[in-house]
DNA sequence: GCACCTCGAGTTCA
DNA sequence: CTCGAGGTGC
């Protein structure tokens, strides 16, 4: 054969070839037997081994690469990928209609998808060549998964003269039932003969999940994975101005579509059609969780907008909510590091949707005594949608109704340290209209029944402890949520503390995890038997950083080199800052953030301690409760105890001084900003850090006030209205960073822990 | 007063 | 992820 006719050879079995890789799955079964198909790939080989200079990168033989050292690449991708709102019932379903079609006169079309349960991905082509795919990852960053999406016979590696150059093909990556079946049976073989024991995959997702993250190639081709493409990684008007038309351009690209795609001209027509398909969805050979609906227009779409979370435009109906009966062995409680105590049903461990569950929170006494969940009883456990199992209801026509489980009764005293347990009382002040003690009024909320719906309503209270209608009315009122153990000296809370003091957001010891926490905070046993059990290794913070090797070598587990570790990760960890030690002390309502805040105005602990109720309340987002609550803190026995030893231990509690340079290169100062959506060089905290360093106020929300709205990726609909509406300037990120660029160079725009929207080291 | 936004706290399993 | 609750802006 010469080289012209094997180039025309070669070009008549690729296309073949490609053909049947479309019809494979896209259509319907493949006219080819799969032999013929398996002799022209052979022929199609062979041909490319005679004439090297004629196999190209998109030929289907270049599937299957080689595998791959070590982990998948994690990337950060181009634009989000957003997850979508849920809808569980017909009510549910109708409200987000309703709201999408409320700035419309005429009704809205809809097109309705499958939505196969399946791992979301992202494949992008440069050139019309298939460059790269990603899983969904977090919606920020996804793994690489390029050379096991090769293996995918619908993927194209080529796209047509009429796709675009550049396209991001955002779709789902899933399995057949008769897929895992045939795997698992495999598996069943192999582990029979080689005598291990065998564990099936329990479902198809997870095996998807797996597969699409070997490393090698070869095993990914062999399980046959399939994959449609459902919305592009960009505007998709440049291709299409409906999503119906811009489905079947995406055919005509070579990708498969959702299976049952349909467009209604209405909304009654799309419900009826998710009904229909509801019964037809279990003769379907792969799992289908819902069904999606999507607004037709691109265009209205835009006028629609967005939530903070989710598009308002896409919808997910669910048929199932992932639950499953079993029984409760036992109920347990918890001991939070603020003293909550949290009941946690223990169950008979059963599958649901892929994990065991073993354990479920009940949250609160309320939620026990409204469900009147009782030890004994079979309820039915859920993961609607989520990752967090729950409770949803007790079969009490399960009781054996002679002999029935008693109701729940929680303790009176902590499991941990024996004090009395009580009950919050909730913060609310009385209600009179003219506050008998002539004291400031501020909001609270009141929970009100209204169609049958919890909804909520505000009410201003008082809150001046000497007024005669609080005390009076709070009581019996107004309960709180939790129950809480309230002895400052108790050792499960000490040790819940410590354990978040140590964690990656607060002090960010490694090593230092529950396991390790659990022991140093346990008493130990007697060096002899003439003496008595010894205290705790840790008692105190302090205690913490002034452990030594040889007090770790004491504790089971611990070698030479282990202990050290653990003791230079303790004493790095003195250098974190104020902002990090504020919030890993535990003061309740500050956390991570409004720590920053405060840290960011007072600079110092010193300046902390010599302050009032009202100097705190000059932090954004600190108002009476939390103010209170700090200042009591730097005022208590123990918080004035806690903090003189950090600072003798030498742990940093100010932040340095900034150079002359610094202060003069504040080029934003006293402007108003607020942020929407994300950026891309910044996380959340990230860009409120950057925005005061600049010497701007960072705002929450868009008033008059404002001076800038930073707007990144999807930003928050509410904000760019009320940008527009108020008139204020919005920004890009780029703009932003040009605005600072006066900044010194040291303040690298791409760190946001809070230790580093202080400057480094002057030198 | 009300609506909305954010934060904190608690939580499961691989 | 989901509550509850505090805070803020009109």
């Amino acid at each position: 054969m010469n080289h012209d006719e094997a180039q025309r050879e070669i070009k008549r079995l690729s296309d073949e070839i490609r053909r049947c890789d479309r019809l494979y799955y896209v259509e319907a079964a493949p006219d080819v037997p799969d032999h013929e198909y398996d002799f022209m790939m052979k022929r199609l080989q062979a041909l490319e081994t005679e004439f090297p200079d004629l196999a190209l990168p998109t030929s289907p033989t270049q599937r299957i690469g080689d595998k791959i050292d070590g982990k998948a690449e994690v990337v950060k991708h181009r634009e989000p990928m957003l997850s979508i709102a849920n809808v569980y019932d017909d009510d549910e379903l109708r409200e987000f209609v309703d709201s999408a079609q409320k700035n419309f006169d005429k009704p809205l079309a809809w097109v309705c998808e499958l939505k196969i349960d399946g791992v979301a991905a992202t494949i992008i082509y440069e050139n019309r060549e298939l460059k790269r795919a990603l899983t969904r990852g977090d919606g920020q960053y996804g793994e690489d998964i390029t050379a096991n999406v090769r293996t995918i016979r619908d993927v194209p590696l080529l796209l047509p003269d009429s796709a675009p150059d550049f396209l991001e093909a955002r779709g789902e990556i899933y399995m057949t039932n008769e897929t895992l079946e045939r795997v698992n049976e495999e598996a069943r073989k192999e582990a029979l003969e080689a005598g291990r024991e065998f564990k099936p995959y329990a479902n198809t997702r997870n095996l998807t999940a797996g597969t699409i993250k070997q490393l090698d190639p070869s095993v990914c081709a062999k399980r046959r994975l399939q994959f449609f493409a459902h919305s592009i990684g960009a505007d998709p008007r440049a291709v299409a101005p409906t999503h119906y038309e811009f489905m079947q351009k995406l055919r005509s690209f070579g990708f498969a579509t959702a299976p049952h795609l349909k467009r209604a001209e209405n909304f009654e027509e799309a419900r009826k059609y998710v009904d229909v398909m509801r019964e037809f969805i279990p003769e379907l050979d792969f799992e289908v969780d819902g069904i999606v609906l999507k607004v037709d227009d691109f265009d209205a779409r835009e006028k629609i907008g967005s939530t903070s979370k989710y598009p308002k435009w896409i919808v997910a109906c669910k048929f199932e909510k992932y639950e499953a009966p079993t029984k409760v062995r036992d109920i347990v409680v918890q001991v939070g590091k603020s003293g909550v105590i949290t009941p946690v049903a223990e169950l008979e461990p059963v599958e649901i949707a892929g994990t065991i569950v073993s354990r479920a929170s009940l949250h609160n006494i309320d939620e026990i005594e409204r469900k009147d969940v009782r030890v004994g009883d079979v309820v039915i456990v859920e993961k609607a949608g989520k990752i967090i199992p729950h409770v949803s209801r007790v079969e009490t026509y399960l009781r054996d109704e002679k002999n029935p489980p008693k109701p729940y009764v929680f303790p009176k005293t902590c499991p941990s340290c024996g004090s009395p347990l009580k009950r919050d009382e909730v913060v609310v002040g009385c209600r009179e209209k003219e506050c008998p003690a002539g004291i400031v009024a501020i909001n609270d909320k009141e929970e009100l029944e209204k169609d049958g719906k919890r909804s909520r309503r505000s009410v201003v209270h008082c809150y001046a402890p000497e007024c005669p209608a609080w005390i009076a009315k709070t009581k019996e009122e107004h309960k709180g949520a939790h129950i809480r153990c309230r002895a400052p000296e108790c050792p499960a809370q000490f040790r819940e503390r410590l354990a978040f003091f140590a964690s990656k957001e607060a002090m960010d010891v490694n090593g230092l995890a529950d396991a390790l926490v659990e022991k140093l905070t346990s008493p130990r046993p007697a060096a002899s038997l003439l003496e008595a059990e010894r205290p705790p290794l840790v008692e105190t913070f302090a205690d913490l950083y002034r452990l030594t090797v040889a007090d770790l070598l004491t504790l089971d587990g611990y070698k030479e080199r282990s202990a050290q570790k653990i003791v230079d990760a303790i004493q790095e960890s003195k250098s974190r800052g104020p902002a990090r030690l504020l919030n890993a002390l535990s003061i309740s309502g500050v956390g991570a953030s409004t720590a920053r805040d405060v840290v960011a105005v007072f600079r110092s602990f010193d300046a902390m301690e010599n302050s009032s109720p009202k100097d705190f309340e000059k932090v954004e987002g600190v108002g009476k409760i939390i103010a209170r609550n700090i200042y009591d803190f730097f005022h208590s026995e123990a918080g004035v105890k806690i903090v003189a030893e950090l600072k003798a231990l030498g742990l940093e509690t100010a932040t340095p001084e900034e150079s002359p340079e610094e202060r003069a290169a504040k080029p934003l100062e006293g402007k108003v900003i607020c942020a929407t959506g994300t950026m891309r060089n910044y996380d959340r905290q990230g860009i409120k850090a950057a925005i005061m360093r600049a010497g701007a106020k960072a705002t929450s929300s868009v008033s008059k006030k404002t001076d800038y709205l930073l707007v990144g990726e999807a930003p928050g609909q509410v904000k760019v209205d009320k940008a527009n509406e108020l008139g204020v300037h919005m920004i890009s990120e780029e703009e932003f960073e040009a605005m600072i660029a006066a900044a010194p160079a040291e303040t690298s725009a791409n760190e946001s822990d809070s230790d580093s929207d202080a400057p480094k080291s002057l030198f």
